[in-house]
DNA sequence: GCCGTTTTCGGCCCGACTGTTTTCAGTCG
């Protein structure tokens, strides 16, 4: 069984819960929580680098001794160092619940005996907590309350679903600006952040009583945070204006990524805080981000880059990317119409998409293996080319391309005839059934696929769906490999639920030098708009505009549809 | 436990809100 990376820093950061618990020293526990960091962000597995003898320490927050801890849990599979801390792994997850720190689960455990979340849980109930020192019948009753919201749902939101809350939230405050990751981009949000420039109204007020608030879980003179009925959690931040830039900043994040800017400044002599950059008790900065960056030394980073994977560095160094925008796409290459399972028909497609100002559509309706999505038959397909024949004589300032959404079958053959597939500009391919291949042999079932010369995009490459279905297990680098060998595409499907490529991904596939096709899957009208989503992704993955195909010209397009 | 154009030792980001051991530690972002 193949070790991941995300498995290896779930061990990480267990070893800081316990530490912590132990009330260790909190840098050597913020150092497990650091590496455990650079490991999520980590686009390449750690068990490719170990066999490919890469120095792990070269990697941020990973010295000799964590490298050699990666190197056994990833060869063994077990990790001796969290069983010699000798406190009960089931500590780690009272630490999920919140309003337990370690200092609280110490005493609870030294005093309680409790060592995991079934065992709190008694104990509140049963009034045995109170009788702690440092708990009174409050924290008690608060425990109970964290206990049910994280066992039934301490779920991140979609990104999607944080978009329209939010921009609800903003337009009933008449004031105020998205932050927080949902600023950065980030796939799935833990809360919502809103900040407002301090006009000396009372905006916290109204914060706190908006009708969809459930319960205000914290209110100060210039910080609130709410509960609202869906369960979703914001917090919003009033500043003055010579702060807001200081104060943006702060509050978008990430965390990793405002410690570095912080301690790039105390190496200057100066201080940053959500109010400035100051030096001494004078504030140098502090009025825009740009400002605080300039003052800083460094060229303005997008919201989406602030992740601590490598963006100060590449800022200091003058090589930041040209992130991609959504200006830049001048067609959509997946959607499907009602020939198979769209719910608009071909020609409101087609005129939703010059309302876009595409210069160019793909058409990709399923392939005959999957019949409960409508899935085309040969003569079926056929018939699709003839009617967009039509179309494209009718419209006259919009391309409409001939493609598929061919499933990749399980031995790796397309599922449509190469007579057919001959006779189409482009082919998405895309694995929708046999999801639980081993990796070796979802791998190559993949590849041998791209061995046609009718493979163009390999379409949402992971299958994942966010909240849903875990990604179907592959080397993923080893496809990038062989799809840039053999000049074949991977799509970042915009889907909201699937965003696929997901960030990492789609920066490893920028370093490995493979095009990316950014779509929608649009099966209605409305999904066209969701191109910023995918968009978005890419962004986070340091993509350009020249590292995807759908942004070039249509004569660019088709000669990227070439196959080597 | 990591890290170094001040350092291989001695640092390690910074502030708001809550609850209470009532003057500040604990927790959070």
């Amino acid at each position: 069984m193949a070790v991941h990376n995300t498995e290896v820093a779930d061990l990480f950061d267990k070893m800081a819960d316990l530490l912590e618990i132990k009330d260790e020293n909190p840098f050597r526990i913020r150092a497990y929580r650091n590496a455990a960091l650079t490991i999520r962000n980590l686009s390449k597995s750690l068990k490719n680098m170990i066999e490919e003898d890469i120095d792990l320490t070269g990697l941020p927050h990973i010295g000799k001794d964590l490298a050699a801890k990666i190197r056994e849990i990833v060869e063994t599979g077990t990790f001796a160092a969290l069983k010699k801390v000798g406190l009960p792994l089931g500590l780690s997850e009272l630490m999920r619940i919140g309003s337990l720190g370690g200092r609280g689960i110490k005493k609870l455990y030294e005093g309680l005996h409790i060592t995991n979340l079934e065992e709190l849980k008694e104990a509140a109930e049963t009034g045995k907590i109170r009788e702690i020192v440092g708990f009174a019948e409050h924290t008690e009753k608060k425990i109970l309350e964290n206990i049910a919201t994280v066992t039934e749902s301490k779920k991140r939101t979609k990104l999607i679903v944080a978009d329209r809350i939010l921009e609800d939230f903003v337009e009933y405050l008449k004031s105020g600006e998205v932050a927080g990751s949902v600023r950065r981009r980030k796939e799935t949000v833990g809360d919502g952040d809103i900040l407002v420039a301090d006009d000396g109204s009372d905006v916290i007020d109204r914060f706190v009583v908006y009708e969809d608030v459930k319960k205000v879980l914290a209110k100060g003179p210039t910080k609130s945070s709410v509960l609202l009925k869906s369960g979703f959690q914001v917090d919003l931040r009033v500043i003055g204006k010579e702060s807001y830039g200081a104060a943006l900043l702060y509050f978008t994040g990430s965390k990793e990524h405002n410690i570095e800017l912080r301690k790039m400044a105390v190496k200057k002599g100066l201080k940053i805080n959500e109010y400035g950059l100051f030096d001494g008790k004078k504030r140098i900065a502090g009025k825009s981000e740009q400002e605080m960056y300039r003052a800083l030394g460094l060229p303005y980073i997008e919201p989406e880059l602030r992740e601590d994977r490598g963006e100060i560095d590449a800022a200091q160094k003058g090589k930041l990317p040209s992130l991609i925008d959504v200006k830049d796409i001048r067609g959509d290459l997946h959607m499907h119409s009602t020939y198979s399972d769209g719910k608009c028909d071909l020609e409101g497609m087609v005129q939703a998409a010059v309302k876009k100002g595409y210069e160019y559509i793909g058409v990709t309706e399923h392939s005959q293996r999957i019949r409960i999505a409508g899935g085309l038959k040969p003569k079926e397909v056929e018939k699709v080319i003839r009617h967009i024949d039509r179309l494209n004589k009718k419209f006259k300032n919009i391309i409409i391309l001939k493609g598929i959404e061919v499933d990749i079958l399980e031995d790796g053959k397309l599922d449509l005839p190469d007579d057919i597939l001959a006779q189409l500009d482009y082919r998405v391919c895309s694995v929708h059934y046999k999801f639980n291949l081993s990796l070796q042999a979802q791998t190559e079932r993949i590849i041998r696929a791209m061995d046609s010369p009718y493979f163009n995009i390999l379409g949402h490459p992971t299958g994942r769906i966010i909240g849903g279905r875990k990604p179907y297990d592959i080397d993923m680098e080893r496809i990038m490999q062989a799809a840039k060998e053999r000049g074949c595409v991977l799509e970042v499907n915009s889907q909201p639920d699937r965003l696929d490529l997901n960030d990492l991904h789609c920066r490893m596939a920028k370093e490995i030098g493979v095009k990316v096709a950014v779509s929608t899957d649009a099966h209605s009208i409305d999904d066209l708009d969701r191109m910023k989503y995918g968009v978005g992704q890419a962004r986070r993955g340091w993509i350009e505009k020249k590292n995807v195909i759908n942004t070039g010209t249509l004569r660019q397009l088709k000669k990227a549809f070439k196959r080597r």
